[in-house]
DNA sequence: TGACACATACCAACCGGTCGGTATGTTTTC
DNA sequence: GAAAACATACCGACCGGTTGGTATGTGTCA
């Protein structure tokens, strides 16, 4: 089909990114080395993409689209218990932890790092990714702690944020022992968290 | 002094290799930049290293080494009761939260997220330094497990890694959102996260 | 036919790394 | 004890290859 392939050549460069920019990091991955894994030249690269670094944000958003598109399709939302709602979210996260390393973490965890103090633009596209991700939590988190009477001291946003911080940081170790078994025991660890704030709830051991 | 002018080149260099990397990422960094921002030249920078990839695995020792000191020094290890050593540690890091986000955030954390699979040689001094500081930790958790005379689904190391992943997560998120007090954070929820562990341990709303 | 989607050829700047060379110790030898 | 032999620290011009980016096609579809 003409269209298919029409449509494609964005999309295989930014399919591309992801894969590469996951495993070497945005710097170490020029953009020739991006054209032939799409299988594309630098024409249509230069075509699509003012610049490389307007392929940095295009990623970012491409990231938040997909990602957001798997998260909203996912079934622990129909899940009654608040609390269990949001443990069902961990227990997605956890499972996803499957394949390569490269496979498994987060492109704008790791393009952020590089980015946020000389690329304003792939910041803020880094930031809104993970944010607004953290936001899908946020509603969640503040109906388990009305149902539960709560008056914490802590915030839905900043629980939601600290569970893309156990996450982020699970990645950055497992990256670092090449052992996606130490970023599950993470995750264990923040799913036992989020149980004990909710005292009333039925614990495990 | 002479002697002290021709001791510090490769400390210089080091240096310098701290801040840039922090700021920029390790492939964003190139051997020129770091020279100059060294006051050294390149033929010194070859003289001291084999190759930047030598740089980088150096860079990680001496981050090990350099910040290994700091916690070493540090009051915490004072305090009589393990929990609270444990809490010590943990405050602590929240206070170094402090300064500019590349003052702060961790070398080797950044560095192995550009190095995990294309550079085993750095992966692994990253491996070595966020692991070896983990170490430093987990005695003091094992011994507050055996205090507590607690018998936990979770070991002293993975706490102990927990707590670094939380860090490093908490770092991501500061340069995403270019705000350290969400950092600050996530810290909190992992202070709370550890008084939980301990039931009979004197707790704080 | 003209706008859009791509391909080819090319460029200047920059990259990590090498090179021959110098200046300043330090060790060995008589 | 001083000259010869060697080692270490450093310099900066230079190299081939790669970088992000551009200029100029060519084909294709509405």
């Amino acid at each position: 089909m003409t269209t298919t392939k029409r449509v494609s050549a964005r999309t295989k460069i930014l399919d591309a990114t992801l894969a590469l920019v996951r495993q070497q990091g945005f710097a170490a991955t020029s953009v020739d080395e991006l054209c032939k894994a799409a299988g594309v030249t630098k024409g249509a690269f230069f075509h699509h993409f003012d610049s490389k670094e307007a392929l940095g944000v295009a990623a970012a958003d491409y990231w938040s689209e997909t990602t957001g598109e798997v998260f909203a399709a996912a079934p622990y939302h129909a899940i009654e218990d608040p609390v269990e709602r949001i443990l069902g979210y961990v227990s997605l996260r956890k499972a996803l932890l499957d394949g390569e390393t490269a496979e498994y973490t987060c492109l704008v965890g790791t393009m952020v790092q590089e980015a946020f103090s000389s690329n304003p633009a792939i910041r803020d596209a880094c930031k809104t990714s993970i944010f607004g991700h953290a936001e899908t939590l946020e509603q969640d988190i503040q109906q388990a702690i009305d149902t539960h009477h709560l008056k914490p001291d802590w915030t839905a946003r900043s629980l939601a944020l600290h569970t893309q911080a156990v996450l982020q940081g699970a990645f950055i170790l497992a990256k670092a022992s090449g052992d996606r078994s130490v970023a599950a025991e993470m995750v264990d660890h923040l799913a036992r968290y989020i149980r004990s704030l909710f005292p009333k709830h039925k614990q495990e051991t």
